[in-house]
DNA sequence: TTGTAGGCGTTATCAG
DNA sequence: CTGATAACGCCTACAA
């Protein structure tokens, strides 16, 4: 596969040896930009220079550069997004459905992740606006005060994802947290559960779940219940979940009866405890009931099974490009939308509660 | 038709409408070219004109203009990365792996996902050069023609991930699939087990599972035993793993005794089996040992937790970015590199076998 | 240590 | 319908 037997393949001094544009035009006997305007299936071309244009594309093997594109047009088609983390079973299925929508419009993803941290959120957001992309992603309503300025200042549709609150200016993609917390203290109060308690995450960070503990304690309050909430100070998510079994569970702590129901910041931190509570023979869900949030793969085959609150992520993904999309007028705005931005969470009962 | 630039605020026709370089030079009291040096750390920029570029720079937060950098220097920051899918527990810290290393020496990642189909992988490497990117990663050894011609006349380094085979001329960075077939099989062997069969995968396109069972086979062989497979037919991954368990387990089918021990393709598969063999009330492993391979996160709370073979998968994608940046002479070439190329996996013995 | 000229590959604009 | 010309924002090469 030697491409030195191609006749005129002059070498430029800078190039990326590529052909060019002027190449293929060269080749078809037209002007480059004709080129341009027939790849682009803009304004007319007539069908014989097209075949002709065609045959100089495949033998020349010419694939636009769409960065010299972008520069020229000031419309280069690639968008960022920052997640929290590539790895986890949480945001992994957001990036496919985010992904493979834009890809069918032509677009490229450039991906970072910001491991929580705000600062490298912004430094991701700041690389990413190098590229000037078409539009940006990221998750979550809580940005430093420098990517909110970047955001702002970028002037392209910014989406925030997994996240929804009342009252604000981007386009929101995800749901309520605290709903999922109310959602998860109803649940457990409809099965007769009285003494239920809230264990957050030990990862900093995820002010998610306090959006979710808020709505947990705010339903034990109508109830006439008071909340109970836990921070594990293990680190790693099982040990914490076992760590968070293990007080809630001890009976007259504090001159407070043990709790007979516990939420779970994620489903990571439930299994942890589901795991404590086989080894300490302590019956789920009859002496004590779990429930977690994210419902990950493992969760169904704990045993007993997980209940759990499954955010819509794959939806998340496909219906925040879908935004971004209308925004940039690539795909018709819906006067009245198929889909919500506002999504549902599934609560997926299973043997543990 | 004015071409006369206005004082102050010029509003240009087809820019971006961001800050350039040559705004933030102008504000600095500076040539461009010194603005560029002096934030590429190129060449000599007295401190005072330092100082006053960085002022320029904060006010105006100007970010330079990546795709023109790259347009002009013919060297883009970018490096493409194919997977068969983004949100599987398999490829996630990979993708992790490479972007964390590759983003601490300020390149970015475009991400494509080919859904196992080389007609997607071309596509997605096709798309990716027109990025000009610095570096091309994909996985697997096994690629359309058209792929091949593709990354062959790209002239950047192309790294294959997840697999290795003997004399391929691009960077590999894995492990021998046949290698952890037979990995599994001696395991099985050793503890005694002598009826062993092979479940492969039920989708389709995953070629590395079939050189998982090469490898089991032809240890099989070597002890004098008969290789065993069966493909199921079911297509969701739980359930094909039942329909296996069923199938091997039941005895004297055609003639032939129960299996005793059964490898399965991937760990979805064996827990399918695992959760069916409870509800049969079927001993795992007095009855039949189970294992799978990919170690996902289930894998270790099933009961009984599930004997595995773990691909360091987060090692795979960080010495992939690693040989990529040595390629692009951003790190030194290690003359006794610290970490191989050709990875070991590690099985991970537990309940189940 | 700093600046000038010109080009990277493409597309918007305007003219035939 | 087709083409010449001039940006787009930055960087290499060469001068001063």
């Amino acid at each position: 596969m030697s491409f030195e037997n191609m006749p005129g393949q002059a070498r430029k001094r800078r190039g990326s040896g590529r052909a060019t544009i002027h190449d293929v035009a060269k080749l078809a006997g037209v002007g480059s930009i004709t080129v341009s305007r027939y790849l682009k299936k803009n304004g007319y071309v007539s069908e014989e220079l097209g075949a002709r244009i065609d045959a100089a594309v495949a033998q020349l093997n010419y694939v636009p550069n769409l960065a010299a594109g972008g520069l020229s047009s000031a419309h280069n088609k690639v968008v960022g997004m920052v997640v929290p983390n590539i790895s986890g079973p949480i945001f992994a299925s957001t990036i496919q459905g985010f992904n493979d929508t834009l890809t069918r419009h032509g677009y490229q993803l450039l991906l970072a992740s910001s491991y929580f941290s705000a600062e490298q959120e912004e430094n991701a957001v700041r690389a990413f606006l190098g590229w000037s992309p078409a539009a940006l992603a990221v998750v979550g309503r809580f940005h430093s005060r420098g990517t909110e300025a970047l955001l702002a200042a970028a002037g392209i549709p910014v989406v925030e994802t997994w996240d929804y609150a009342p009252r604000r200016k981007p386009i929101q993609v995800g749901y309520s947290n605290r709903e999922v917390g109310v959602q998860a203290a109803r649940h457990l109060l409809a099965k007769g559960y009285r003494r239920i308690a809230f264990v957050q995450n030990s990862v900093a960070g995820d002010l998610s779940a306090l959006d979710r503990r808020d709505g947990y304690a705010a339903t034990l309050e109508e109830h006439g219940l008071e909340p109970w909430t836990y921070a594990p100070t293990e680190e790693a998510p099982f040990d914490a979940g076992r760590q968070a079994l293990e007080a809630l569970t001890r009976s007259r702590r504090g001159g407070r009866k043990a709790a007979d129901a516990i939420i779970f910041a994620n489903d990571n931190l439930a299994a942890g405890a589901l795991l404590a509570s086989q080894r300490a023979g302590l019956q789920v869900p009859q002496r004590c009931a779990l429930m977690g949030f994210g419902d990950y793969a493992f969760s169904p085959l704990l045993l007993p099974s997980l209940t759990t609150i499954r955010p819509p992520g794959r939806e998340i993904g496909e219906i925040a490009a879908q935004r971004i999309l209308q925004a940039l007028g690539e795909l018709p705005a819906e006067p009245k939308p198929a889909r919500l931005n506002l999504l549902e969470c599934a609560l997926i009962e299973r043997e543990s509660t």
